[in-house]
DNA sequence: TTGACAATAGAACTTTAGTTCTATAAAATG
DNA sequence: CATTTTATAGAACTAAAGTTCTATTGTCAA
């Protein structure tokens, strides 16, 4: 057995209850070995930098759900048009302020996220959904 | 055997020669199930999302390393250091440049690249690594 | 050789975001 | 109740990017 099935193995038989099972489809196993070919490296070693790298996201996006429940109910108002790529202006007129109010609240939540502009919030919160706002 | 086991022995007994291993640690396995705990998902259906985003992301890195052979040696310094978030100003200094030259440089990366600003440009090119014009 | 094109360089002007400040009303606190 | 804090709103000014244009030189094709 390779070193996964055995790990996998192993973690199947340890008496745990109720432990999901892990199960993808080939398709995506080849892929990701047609990858690995293309970079000289280790299916494993691809397959698991890609996992790793999936998780940081996730977890980031935990720290930023927890910040976003620090903004106004106004100030998500225009996180959410401001992540959905609106300008100051079609946000003023949006939500019905002025230009300069805008940005006023775009300050305040990006202290809020702790980021240094725009882009940055919009990056940090890029896997979002913010339909609800459109 | 649980349904990724069947299909991975089922793909190391099929007559294929020097099929490379896919191997993980058990602390990504975990994750994955903690992750996919919390989501209230199963962990094969989160690991499969999570692979094939990282393999979306490497399929658009290959689009855009065609274009990047597109742009002209300045082109090719400018577009590095813009993503590096260097600003005009540092840009045209490190380059022995005037700003609006860069500003010049950038209209033409931008238009190769077909996006719309130097944020999307950064963003498709953000796995990228610059270090060599430090 | 001449003209077209591409690479490189730069300028004037406009738009947008960022920075620092002021002001008011409502809510919270002592 | 008086004061402080917070949320909301806005203004003046600056920095940065974006837009459209001009200019020169080298290369290439007719």
């Amino acid at each position: 057995m390779s070193g996964f099935l055995q790990d996998f193995w192993f973690s199947i038989t340890r008496p745990r209850r109720g432990r999901p099972k892990l199960e993808l489809d080939s398709s995506t196993l080849q892929t990701v070995a047609v990858l690995a070919e293309q970079e000289n490296r280790a299916p494993d070693e691809v397959a698991a930098e890609l996992l790793q790298a999936g998780l940081r996201d996730r977890q980031e996006t935990v720290m930023a759900q927890l910040l976003w429940q620090c903004l106004t109910p106004r100030e998500q108002d225009v996180t959410a048009l401001i992540c959905q790529n609106l300008t100051t202006r079609q946000i003023a007129a949006r939500l019905y302020l002025s230009p300069d109010t805008v940005k006023t609240h775009a300050r305040h939540i990006l202290d809020k996220f702790n980021v240094p502009n725009r882009e940055a919030l919009r990056q940090m919160l890029s896997g979002w959904d913010f339909s609800a706002w459109a």
